[in-house]
DNA sequence: ACAATATTTCGCTAATTCGCAAAATAACGA
DNA sequence: TCGTTATTTTGCGAATTAGCGAAATATTGT
């Protein structure tokens, strides 16, 4: 299971979860709206994928993709943890 | 600047965030407490400053370094957004 | 000016990452 | 089975990264 925030620290795959912020899209509609090379998404699709970020079905011909969002809520709270500072000890 | 969440895809420096998290510490007590070189801290030291996530100042001889909440924050921002779908479009 | 302490910069190697084109795989419909 | 469409895997070069030791820089105290 690959880090989420390395797999958050490339723009290029931040997109594709904006993309699916919305709605679950297949690997081509993400191609369409990425100015990059299927394999070259299809390598990104799989970073996401190790880190649990997004999951993959098929659907007849195309791989459907859609985010976790309760793997992007847990790198949430780690995040939240460093804005506060520790109370007990 | 650089990107906060490439500064955030590293370990090492997540847990320097970690210690800096309760109060913040110079580069010699950073290394104290973590098992990697002084140079190659400096070089973490360096990727937090252009992200905006610590910032540096000399006390007499050591450079203390703190945590900058306020940009962690904004990292956080756009997580969460992707944790809701777009609701106005 | 000198010695001691703290930190960084330099120069290097090994490993990883990002992009692509070409080839391979998977599912569908005729 | 054959042809088409969709996606992935492979193999590559260029660029970046993470680690280190040695040397350089900055500050303090004598």
């Amino acid at each position: 299971m690959r880090d989420v925030f390395t797999a958050l620290s490339s723009p290029a795959r931040r997109q594709i979860l904006e993309l699916l912020r919305e709605r679950a899209l297949s690997a081509g509609e993400i191609a369409e709206r990425i100015p990059l090379a299927k394999p070259t998404l299809s390598g990104h699709f799989n970073v996401l994928k190790e880190a649990g970020l997004v999951s993959a079905d098929r659907q007849g011909n195309s791989i459907v993709y859609r985010i976790n969002t309760s793997v992007v809520e847990d790198a949430l709270a780690a995040l939240l943890r460093l804005t506060r500072r520790e109370e007990v000890e």
